[in-house]
RNA sequence: GGAGAGGUGACAGAGUGGUCGAAUGUGCGUGAUUGGAAAUCACGUGUACGGGUAACCGUACCGGGGGUUCGAAUCCCCCCCUCUCCGCCA
């Protein structure tokens, strides 16, 4: 959410940011209901003032008297009058709030211009993407694929997209897990291990609700949400607080599994362990003062990136452009892992600044030294990261003339043996 | 899931229909006192929104929502949460 004073103030940037962004969105709307709503903010408040005045005058007054009486029937019409205009300015502010719901976050002046993908920028690229492509094959298709991930029987059980971590896959993936946990934490980050199902409230702050209901699992009847993302309960932490500024940046981070609902996707995309209805991944979320959000950033990116370094795996850093950043991010990079079979890159992280936007919704705070007032923090997160694109790119980079895949260096005393059989 | 007790400012804790944004205490801030400190004393100390260049003014907020009433922290209804006991379970 904005700053309803920035759409007040400074239409045109606000105007500038929405086409930057390549979306459609009525801004003179919403400073109509804007403009509407603080006329009749003024009316309402003006009638109870006089309400107040009338009901201290009565208090001095016995009771009974018939000047007590008149009064009272006086102000059974005011208060009727009160009541009408209430309604109305509560229709009016509801409009409002949903109007300045669909308001997205302002890019940052360093975010490039583009309508799409194609325009994101290469920001940098690692490693050597022409070493492992030579003999490597999709892993969908490495023989005994399907015993160590058993998609088949994940359909049967849950359904597409669900499949069963099976022996050393099992092992991998709890190896991947701990070895990036233990390498976040190495980094600063405090571990968390959040609830998975939250509330509308929190899907709200974060911005899931109410634009991408569709795409959460709910459950009924208690009208909770599988989280997508470790982002949702974890930037709900400090919902509604006001933090020391001295505690701040606060680094954290969280594995969860994460469920989506994807609907509409086919193809090589959806191919293997490309993209799964539940996956696995470990977030990283930093609270910051407003003043280091984009320094933050960059170490943010660098801690992600780092994981892919000792992983040994190609990877290359996207700089999003305006019309490929999301509704909430106010810069955003991709990190992408060099998958060696499918010959294409697979994201396996999404660094991005918020800025004050998912703050302001979630009401995070911190008390300022200099004003004493609270100011809302600056929010960011990234994966660090998520697990199975991260195995796609290991099992095919990796994979031997004999069939094994050669497990990392750095991931050998986690996984507890230097290959990963599918015999 | 059943029964009961509660949810008030940073914290503790008064307040059961009007003069209550809310006593008192603690904490915190400023000042006085002191060689310095403790103790003591004085004053101050919430958030949000709207209006105003500003000083400031107005309104709202006593878990959340709705209702009764001229008037609600206080009465009624629904929901959420916490605690105690019972049941059930990992």
């Amino acid at each position: 959410m904005l700053d309803p004073k920035l759409i007040r103030e400074t239409p045109e940037l606000v105007r500038a940011a929405i086409a930057k962004k390549h979306l459609d969105v009525d801004l003179d709307a919403v400073l109509a209901i804007d403009a509407a709503w603080r006329t009749q903010l003024q009316e309402v408040e003006s009638l109870r003032a006089a309400q107040k005045a009338a009901n201290t005058a009565m208090a001095a007054l016995p009771k009974g008297t018939p000047e007590f009486l008149a009064k009272v029937t006086e102000m059974k019409a005011a208060s009727a009058q009160i009541k009408e205009r209430e309604g109305q300015l509560k229709e009016t502010e509801e409009k409002f709030r949903q109007a300045m719901l669909s308001l997205p976050n302002l890019p940052h002046a360093s975010v490039p211009e583009g309508r799409n993908a194609e325009q994101n920028v290469v920001f940098s690229t690692h490693g050597d993407t022409a070493a492992v492509s030579a003999h490597a094959i999709s892993h969908w298709e490495i023989p005994g694929f399907d015993r160590l991930f058993d998609f088949a029987r994940g359909a049967k059980v849950t359904g597409a997209g669900f499949p069963f971590y099976v022996g050393d896959g099992a092992r991998l993936v709890r190896s991947l897990l701990h070895f990036f946990l233990e390498e976040d934490a190495k980094a600063g980050y405090v571990e968390v291990n959040p609830p998975i199902l939250v509330n509308a409230a929190s899907a709200t702050a974060t911005g899931q609700l109410p634009d991408k209901e569709g795409q959460m699992y709910e459950t009924t009847p208690d009208r909770l949400f599988a989280v997508p993302t470790a982002e949702v309960p974890l930037t709900s932490f400090f919902r509604d607080e006001i933090l020391e500024e001295s505690a701040l940046p606060i680094y954290r981070c969280a594995y969860t599994p994460c469920f989506r609902r994807e609907a509409g996707s086919y193809g090589k995309d959806v191919r293997g362990l490309n993209r799964l209805h539940q996956f696995d991944k470990v977030e990283l979320l930093k609270w910051v003062h407003p003043s280091t959000s984009y320094e933050e950033l960059d170490k943010l990116r660098d801690d992600a990136e780092r994981l892919l370094r000792k992983l040994e795996l190609p990877y290359r850093v996207l700089l999003m452009c305006g019309g490929d950043l999301g509704f909430t991010q106010a810069k955003k990079y991709d990190l992408e892992v060099w998958s060696g079979g499918q010959k294409r890159w697979l994201e396996v992280s999404s660094c991005s600044n918020f800025e004050a936007f998912q703050a302001r919704r979630a009401q995070i705070r911190y008390r300022s030294k200099e004003t004493g007032k609270p100011e809302l923090v600056h929010t960011l997160n990234g994966s660090g990261l998520a697990v199975p694109r991260v195995l796609a790119a290991l099992l095919e980079n990796n994979l031997q003339a004999d069939g094994r895949v050669k497990i990392p260096a750095a991931l050998v005393p986690y996984f507890g043996k230097e290959y990963l059989s599918f015999s």
